[in-house]
DNA sequence: CCCTAAAAAGACATATAAAGTCTTCTTAGG
DNA sequence: CCTAAGAAGACTTTATATGTCTTTTTAGGG
């Protein structure tokens, strides 16, 4: 349970590879596509998502292509996956507690609060500048 | 992401409930079904999974029905939620490294072993007698 | 102005998994 | 042998994941 779907790991195999890249170079889609194998048209989708939030800056028409929206070291690992995967929720009731009746007294439901913040809190620490590091080429 | 399906919300409900009951009654899966609010035939299929796993007994024919297979305060949530879930995997190079190529070097791998730990260590430490704890109905 | 290169948008298709049901079988007690 | 349980497995339905395809918009260059 709780596995990242491809549509998460392509978004950060993508957004990783940029960040490995000089600051304010445009990259294409297709060279992002081939260098992290994914399929390009997924891909599209996926920082068309990214371009919404300003993650990443679009250009298009000849020339155009895609860069990072700020510096990689502020952008974090948890604002790519919830990006593309939604909030981190291990269980309905952690989001909208009426959803469940037995939500005032449940002792379990503090757990999946625990749970949420535990992994938001690792995802928050980490930066795209980390985990672009050592793979940058050109 | 990362939510946990009626499956293992389910299954947790209805052990917990079992875990508020006292020790060595028996207790009718149709029972259990109408206090924690799950299609019965469902439940089945869970508290089977249960059984084979020893978590619970259970015994059939007239008078048959489920106890709990421990003491509650023995029993975590991990337990629980992996029975019916499968283990914790926040990504799938998590549980099998070759399944990616650039597992190798990748940056982010690291991460999700984190996650991993992380989830797991919140769940470990629960119990079902904490769990029940205040929900004990006769 | 037109042609071409690129991203944006949205409809569409397929595959997989979740969620739940149904039927038949086995076990145990009375 | 009849009835009350759970066990097992096939089956159905629905939702989500994983893409693809087509059309549109935007921008640059001849
Ligand atoms: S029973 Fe508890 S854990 Fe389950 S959905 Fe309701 S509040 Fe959340
Ligand atoms: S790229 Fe990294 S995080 Fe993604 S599957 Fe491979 S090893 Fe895991």
């Amino acid at each position: 349970m709780m596995e990242l779907t491809r549509k998460g790991e392509y978004a950060i195999r993508g957004i990783v590879h940029l960040a490995g890249k000089p600051l304010d170079s445009v990259c294409l889609l297709s060279e992002i596509a081939a260098a992290v194998d994914v399929p390009p048209t997924f891909l599209a989708k996926i920082f068309q998502q990214f371009s919404k939030i300003g993650l990443v800056k679009s250009f298009r028409g000849t020339g155009g292509g895609f860069m990072l929206g700020r510096a990689p070291e502020n952008i974090t690992l948890l604002e790519v996956v919830e990006a593309v995967e939604g909030p981190i929720i291990p269980n309905r009731c952690v989001i909208n507690p009426s959803d469940c009746d037995r939500s005032s007294y449940c002792n379990v439901h503090p757990v999946w609060k625990q749970v949420q913040d535990g992994v938001r809190g690792v995802l928050e620490q980490v930066t795209l500048k980390e985990l672009a590091a050592g793979s940058s080429k050109s």
